[in-house]
DNA sequence: CGCGTTTCTGTAACCGTTTTCCGGAACAGT
DNA sequence: ACTGTTCCGGAAAACGGTTACAGAAACGCG
């Protein structure tokens, strides 16, 4: 056979079902159904097989088993980066219940290019997984919309499952389960716990128009400015991206332009925190004495800086995103979209004032 | 056919190659070779097979594929927990450069455990990884030890690779890539670093013998105090794992049995500084003007700490663990060994201090 | 117009499993 | 001893692609 010649240069081959059978001296259908468990066989044959599997240190064929119709099931997750940490909670959750379900996790990452997310779905695809798992923001426009609903119908019309995390619909008749957390109520009572404490002028750091996230919490924000009757400033709001040195840099130039016109700050999440306040920090500010402060995601840097945030369940997100998509799978139906709920964790970021 | 009877609830079935061909009007094999790319056909049935493919929204099933010879290759790794920073940024690099050199990434998680540990390699090398990347600490006992040789040769039969990331090898005759940095001389420079400042009673946090990583700081971190003629304490060693909580608890004990009877602390890494960190300052001991400190790892708390920290290249030892697998496959012969240097980066926790 | 080339396209074998369908052996009952 | 069950194990047909081989159509040339 020629199409043997191709060999890695070290090895023998990858030993078969064939030479198994041959070796205990029986059919390769014996292997095989002694090898997938339940079967009635002779103690003695089923001995023969187990040594020679063992001599042979025989593994199964991943691929033939699937070919043939005994997938080993999967599930995809896509996400932007799996440094950053939110995005590493989600997928942790993913994994776990994958592997509780006896499921393989395959991963890939985006870098935020939504090409490569496009991409990435179809690779899923091919790999017949179960569920694809999208998680994370991206500037929805209109190409990537279009092509994205299409892919969650490719994948609903095989069984299988589009699932977006944190990222909102793409549309009522696209089939795809969503699985959010409440970006709004967060932000609503982390705010809310701010105007209680006595703050007025709360500075919002992190704004960034189109991303849903972000437009999220800040919706969250205005409410409960409302909800207080307490004025609404345009000119608290700053915009930045969600990074650690953004926060500082925010701060930095809010400071640099003058005095604080601010005594308590909302940041979009913890990292923008950490560099907000380290940014204050070498401005002589403290938190809380001289600011309040609050953050959202309650991930690591949250503990080092005593912040109060907004706890966010990451992982059930990714437990659940799994959960569901597996589930829908067997029942089929409109595909489900929950909502799950976050909550405050108080530490210690926040200093009453009264006037 | 009663196997097809087993369909899943809603779906219409996944297209085959034979339904474009038909479609198209053409065999199999000319669909097959026009999509494989390269291969010279006339742009008229070029034409028509797209189409087909197009309207059938056909993707080719991965695992057929690799079956008839055309593997989609896939590179797997295996790590303890994907939430942990050091891991993720390992497993970032390992991601990268296997979308780099056209591969897709199996991930699995162990939480820690041996056992699942040795399920992971066995599942990845059913799925035919090219490499199987194991990543972080475990305790080895022999058995463990035994079994995980076994499954290197076994990769090695096949022409896979095993890879250990940040852990010892296995054996002179194992047959595993090992890619490490260097814990030890880390360790040396960032202990220098305090000695050079003046510093001599230095906490060691986070002792605990028999995890290769912590053992390779803690030798480096000796190595130092006798390289400066400063005679070693045992006493000033402290045992725990690499958790927050756990660096805040060992400095809590510490302090609550009596003053500070050391002047600056070795963090075995920056997790444990952070929780440090906070256990000095509710005993309002500030960093560094109280207690200088180090850290080890260079990662997200070190910034919003001002740590002065060891920077370990987490990503290129991702990177550089892919990219030898995949080179030494192509090659074999003896495996290759590196180790990755290390270097400190001065921020501003440690404060000189004179007699 | 016949023939050798060149270009495409079809046929069929094969990849390594699972599973259906069947046949033979052992064993008990009469 | 003959038949009916029960138990085991084998032969062969899928699964959905790739590719070696060969055949047909188109083309240039003497």
């Amino acid at each position: 056979m020629a199409r043997r010649a191709a060999e890695p240069a070290g090895g023998r081959r990858r030993s078969t079902i064939r030479e198994v059978a041959d070796r205990a001296g029986v059919s390769v259908a014996t292997v095989s159904r002694i090898l997938s468990g339940s079967y009635p066989a002779a103690p003695a044959t089923r001995a023969r097989v187990m040594r020679a599997v063992k001599e042979l240190d025989y593994v199964a064929n991943a691929h033939a088993r699937a070919l043939a119709g005994t997938p080993s099931k999967s599930v995809a997750i896509v996400l932007n980066s799996v440094i950053s940490p939110h995005y590493a909670h989600v997928a942790q959750g993913v994994e776990t219940q994958a592997a509780a379900e006896g499921r393989l996790c395959l991963i890939g990452t985006t870098g935020g290019d939504p090409e490569r997310e496009l991409a990435m779905v179809k690779f899923m695809r091919e790999q017949h997984a179960e569920a694809v798992i999208l998680v994370g923001n991206v500037v929805a426009d209109d190409r990537y919309r279009e092509r994205m609903s299409q892919y969650a119908h490719a994948l609903a019309a095989i069984g299988s499952r589009l699932v977006l995390c944190g990222r909102p619909p793409l549309g009522p008749d696209v089939p795809a389960v969503v699985v959010e957390y409440d970006n709004a109520g967060g932000a609503f009572a982390a705010t809310s716990h701010l105007l209680s404490a006595g703050h007025q002028r709360i500075l919002f750091v992190g704004r960034r128009p189109g991303y849903t996230t972000a437009d999220g919490r800040l919706t969250g924000y205005r409410r409960a400015l409302d909800a207080h009757r307490v004025p609404h400033d345009p000119a608290l709001e700053v915009e930045g991206t969600m990074e650690w040195h953004e926060g500082y840099r925010m701060m930095k130039e809010r400071l640099a332009a003058g005095p604080p016109d601010f005594t308590a700050v909302f940041c979009l999440n913890d990292l923008i925190a950490g560099g907000t306040h380290k940014a204050l920090a070498e401005h002589g500010l403290r938190v809380p004495d001289d600011v309040s402060m609050v953050g959202f995601d309650d991930l690591p840097p949250s503990l080092d800086l005593g912040l109060t945030t907004v706890h966010l369940p990451h992982e059930e997100v990714g437990r659940t995103a799994v959960r569901l998509a597996l589930e829908h799978e067997a029942r089929g139906g409109t595909p489900p979209h929950v909502t799950l709920g976050t909550h405050l964790v108080v530490r210690d970021s926040v200093r009453p004032r009264f006037r």
